[in-house]
DNA sequence: GCTTGACCTGGAGTGCGCTCCAGGCCGTAA
DNA sequence: TTACGGCCTGGAGCGCACTCCAGGTCAAGC
């Protein structure tokens, strides 16, 4: 597929798939007569995989890490499972700190609604 | 106060808070005999509540709004409230879709252990 | 008197993750 | 045949949220 389709497919635009490219995010496919880049779709897999990486705030510099080991072959599988687990972490850890926060937030909104009923009372 | 205990009692740096007061963040506080800025201790009430907003991701933007509203006085009490649920509502969807990444986390982290074990028969 | 450290200003620089631009090529449809 | 959309490259530009710098002032301690 080229590459407006996986750019569609894949929920990014195609400057990105060529930016993810050129860092080394996303291997190079091969190409067409033309010279156009003609992309399997097992590359999709990885894209949805990234882009979890990236919802959860896994920066690239540690993507790159991770796509560096995976190259490398199989026998880095211990060290990108590690790696997983450490990001997990500090998921779990931001989550928790966001649910804290959250609490804090309904606690001020709690604030407004309890000084907007005094101020008009019998609603 | 002075800055530098301000600092250090909000964990920000000197450089941001003089940063966040340029762009109206922070009310400009008084200034001593020599032109240094003096902090009442109630700034470090809205500076907490700011780390909440900046904790959820809320852009500065947004919160320069939200500090014009409460300069504009009492009566914008309404609108900084449902400024406060909107974003407490994008900070939920947030944490579920880290909740739905966490998952996928945990099954490909837990798809690594299972190829370890499988290549390590008996551990 | 001198050093040290904290503070002051305006403005430049940084790191991240894109995003876009100029200028050009290629294949298809009218 | 000409127009059009999609693709190509290298490199510049952007928005965010700081972060730091140069060059200076000031107060306190030795």
């Amino acid at each position: 597929m080229k590459i407006g389709e996986l750019a569609r497919r894949s929920g990014r635009s195609a400057h990105t798939l060529r930016y993810y490219e050129r860092i080394g995010l996303l291997p190079p496919p091969r190409r067409d007569g033309s010279g156009q880049r003609d992309y399997d779709a097992s590359v999709l897999v990885w894209l949805a995989f990234l882009e979890r990486l990236r919802a959860t705030g896994m920066p690239i510099r540690e993507m790159l890490d991770y796509a560096a080991l995976r190259a490398r072959g199989e026998d880095t599988a211990l060290e990108r499972c590690a790696l997983l687990e450490a990001h997990r972490d500090r998921v779990r850890a931001h989550v928790r700190l966001l649910q804290a926060s959250l609490e804090v937030l309904d606690t001020k909104i709690e604030g407004y609604h309890a000084a907007h009923h005094e101020r008009t009372p019998g609603t």
